[in-house]
RNA sequence: GGCGGAGUAGCUCAGUGGUAGAGCAGGGGACUCAUAAGCCCUUGGUCGGUGGUUCGAAUCCGCCCUCCGCUACCA
C-alpha cells in the first residue's frame, strides 16, 4: 500500500479553438511528473481539463451557428484526442461545465460570502456588444477612438454593471506572511519575486460576477444575500453569472471531491503541485490563495511556473497563428518522440525558442542515434555473438558502467525533484553517452573474434561487456519511462525482461528497486531487436535527395 | 517610470577571482556491433562597451548600450 499521495494539476485549457502544441506542453510535463510519482509508488492523482465558459466562446459558437455547449463539446474532443495521441493519462479530465464543478463553485462563493469577503459594487469599462467587457490592454486606440481588435467596426460602449466583488485587499498581509513562511511555494524563484513585488504594490478587489454573460455558471447569491435558486431548482438569471476567477480556479478542488465527497477531498487536498504558465501566475499565487483562505481551505504546497514556447522570439499562440499542430508533430516524431523532444528541448523554467527543425534534430541526436542505436547495437551483438542469451551484468564493483550509472541516476533524480525536466533528461542521457563510449572502448567484435579463435578470457569478457550493456539499456529504459511511456515496454520486451507497470505507470513495484545496478532478472533470452526510434530525414537531407 | 533578470563559440546555454567550457551544427580520422548511427580528434569566442578594485576579473564595483520579465479583471 503506498504510504504517500501526490496530487498535481495543470491549468485548464481555454476551449475556444483546437489545441496547439504549446498548450499541451504543460500537460506533457505534468504527465511525466505524474508517471514518475506513480512509478515511485506514490498514490497519485493527476487532474487536467478545459475551461469552457466565457463570452468569447458563446460568441464563437454563435457565429458558427452552434450552441455553446455543442461547440465546447467538439473542442473538448479535440483536446482529449490530442492528449491521447501524446500518451497523457489524467486521473480525471475536468470540464468547467461538469455538474459537480458548479456545486463546487457555488460552495466557494457561499463560503467567501459567509466570511464577509463578497460585496456588491459597480464594475465599469469598455464593453464590446459582441464580446462583453474588454480590458484596456485588449483594445486598440487610434485617431478614430477606442475599439475592439476583433470587431473594429463595432462601436464600444462604456458600461457600468452592478457586480459582486471579492475583497482581495483584505488578504495582502496574510499573503505576504504566507510567502515569508513558505519561501519556495512559488517557483522558479524569480517568478515568486515578481508576485511578491505585485503584492507589495497593494491589492485591489476584483469582480467575480457578470450581469450580461449568460454562458456561465449561475451566480448563487441574490443581492440581499439569499439563494438565487428558484423553487423549480433553476437559478434566477437576475443574479447573473460567475466571472472567470471563481469559475476556473475552483476546478482544482472540484477535481478531488469538493464539496460532494469530504473524505476524498480530505485525502487529496491540498494539491502538491499546480503547474501553470507564466501568464496566469498572478491568478494562481495571489487570487487563488486568497480565495482558499476565505473558504477556510489549505493552500497548495507548490506552484511551478513554466515559460512559453517561442517561435523566432515570439510567443507560440493560437492568435498569432504560429503554433504547431500536436497531431502533426506526433505523426512525424511519434508520441514518445514528441514528448521527449518537447521536454528535453524546452526548458521547464523559462521560455525557449523551438522549431520543427530543433525537434527533429533533438529526436535524431538523442533518440535515434544515441539511445535507440545503443539498444539496437547491444541487442544485435548479443544475438550475433551469444546466440541471444541474456547474459547477466557484472557486479557493480567490476564494471566502469556501474559508477557512471550511479552518478547519472543521482543527477537525473535531483533535477526531476527540482522540476527541471530538461536537465533531468540531459543527466540521464549522460549515461547513454557513457554506454556508447563503453562499447567502443571494449570493442565486443574484437572480443568475439578472439573468442571464436578459442580465447577463453576474451569469451568471458565478451559476456561481461554485453551483460553490462543489456543492463545499461534496461536501466535507461525504466528511468526514462515517465517521459517515453510507450517505448519503455518495448525496450523491456526487446531486452527480454518483464515490464511490470500498467499503461499509466501505476501498479508495478517501486521504480527505485528496478533502478539498482544488477537488479534485472537473470537468465532468459533477448527479444527481437528492431529500431525504437527510426531516424528522421532532416529537411536539408530531403532537399538533397 | 518603478522593481527584477540577461548579454560567453554559428545555435542553445553552463561557468561568481587564478591560464575560456558543454551539447548541437561544421571539418578531419580510425573502426565496423548498429538506425551511413557510435567513437576519437578538431575549426571557432578581444566572455555587450567602458572605467575601476586586485598580483590576477567572464566572475567584484561604477557608468553606458541592448534585450527580456513583472507592473490586475484575457481564458
Amino acid at each position: 500500500m503506498p504510504d504517500s499521495r501526490y496530487y498535481l494539476t495543470t491549468a485548464i485549457a481555454y476551449a475556444n479553438s483546437r489545441p496547439g502544441l504549446h498548450t499541451l506542453y504543460e500537460v506533457v510535463g505534468a504527465d511525466a511528473i505524474t508517471r514518475s510519482h506513480r512509478m515511485r509508488g506514490d498514490d497519485t492523482f493527476f487532474l487536467t481539463g478545459t475551461d469552457e465558459y466565457s463570452v468569447n466562446i458563446a460568441t464563437t459558437a454563435n457565429r458558427l451557428g452552434k450552441t455553446p455547449r455543442a461547440f465546447v463539446d467538439e473542442m473538448v474532443e479535440l483536446f482529449r484526442s490530442a492528449e491521447g495521441a501524446l500518451g497523457i493519462a489524467p486521473d480525471r479530465f475536468i470540464r468547467t461545465t461538469d455538474p459537480d464543478h458548479i456545486r463546487a463553485v457555488h460552495e466557494m462563493l457561499r463560503r467567501a460570502y459567509a466570511n464577509g469577503d463578497l460585496y456588491q459594487g459597480t464594475y465599469e469599462g469598455w464593453y464590446c456588444p459582441n464580446e462583453g467587457f474588454k480590458a484596456p490592454s485588449d483594445l486598440i486606440e487610434d485617431a478614430a477612438g477606442v475599439h475592439c481588435p476583433n470587431h473594429p467596426g463595432v462601436e464600444l460602449q462604456w458600461l457600468t454593471e452592478r457586480n459582486w466583488f471579492f475583497r482581495l485587499s483584505a488578504y495582502q498581509e496574510r499573503l505576504e506572511r504566507y510567502y515569508a513562511e513558505h519561501p519556495d511555494w512559488v517557483q522558479p524563484e524569480y517568478r515568486k519575486n515578481e508576485m511578491l513585488g505585485f503584492i507589495r504594490q497593494g491589492l485591489e478587489d476584483f469582480s467575480v460576477s457578470r450581469e450580461k454573460a449568460p454562458w456561465g455558471i449561475p451566480f448563487p447569491i441574490m443581492p440581499d444575500g439569499s439563494s438565487s435558486q428558484l423553487p423549480d431548482g433553476s437559478w434566477n438569471p437576475e443574479a447573473g453569472t460567475v466571472y472567470v476567477w471563481f469559475d476556473a480556479l475552483t476546478n482544482y478542488v472540484t477535481g478531488v471531491g469538493f464539496p460532494d465527497d469530504p473524505a476524498r477531498f480530505e485525502r487529496w487536498w491540498p494539491a502538491d503541485l499546480h503547474i501553470i504558465g507564466k501568464d496566469i501566475n498572478r491568478l494562481h499565487t495571489i487570487m487563488w490563495p486568497a480565495m482558499l483562505m476565505s473558504a477556510g481551505l489549505p493552500l497548495p504546497r507548490k506552484v511551478w511556473v513554466h515559460g512559453w514556447l517561442l517561435v523566432q522570439g515570439e510567443r507560440m499562440s493560437k492568435s498569432r497563428g504560429n503554433f504547431l499542430d500536436p497531431q502533426a508533430v506526433v505523426a512525424a516524431l511519434g508520441s514518445d518522440g514528441t514528448r521527449y523532444a518537447l521536454l528535453r528541448e524546452v526548458a521547464f523554467d523559462r521560455d525557449t525558442d523551438v522549431s520543427w527543425d530543433s525537434f527533429v534534430r533533438r529526436y535524431n541526436a538523442d533518440l535515434a542515434n544515441d539511445f535507440g542505436n545503443l539498444v539496437n547495437r547491444t541487442l544485435s551483438m548479443t544475438a550475433r555473438y551469444l546466440g541471444g542469451e541474456r547474459v547477466p551484468c557484472r557486479p557493480a564493483d567490476e564494471t566502469p558502467l556501474a559508477p557512471e550509472w550511479r552518478a547519472a541516476r543521482a543527477g537525473h533524480e535531483a533535477k526531476l525533484d527540482a522540476f527541471l525536466l530538461h536537465d533531468a533528461l540531459a543527466a540521464l542521457w549522460e549515461f547513454v553517452g557513457a554506454a556508447n563510449r563503453f562499447v567502443d572502448a571494449e570493442q565486443p567484435w574484437v572480443l568475439a573474434k578472439a573468442a571464436r579463435d578459442g580465447d577463453e578470457r576474451a569469451a568471458e569478457r565478451l559476456r561481461g561487456v554485453l551483460g553490462d550493456l543489456l543492463e545499461a539499456c534496461r536501466l535507461i529504459g525504466f528511468a526514462a519511462a515517465p517521459f517515453i511511456p510507450n517505448t519503455a515496454p518495448r525496450v523491456a520486451a526487446q531486452l527480454g525482461v518483464p515490464y511490470p507497470y500498467a499503461p499509466d505507470g501505476s501498479v508495478g513495484p517501486r521504480l527505485d528497486g528496478l533502478l539498482e545496478w544488477g537488479s534485472g532478472p537473470r537468465g532468459g533470452r533477448i527479444g527481437t531487436p528492431e529500431p525504437l526510434f527510426p531516424r528522421l530525414e532532416t529537411e536539408a537531407e530531403l532537399a538533397q535527395a
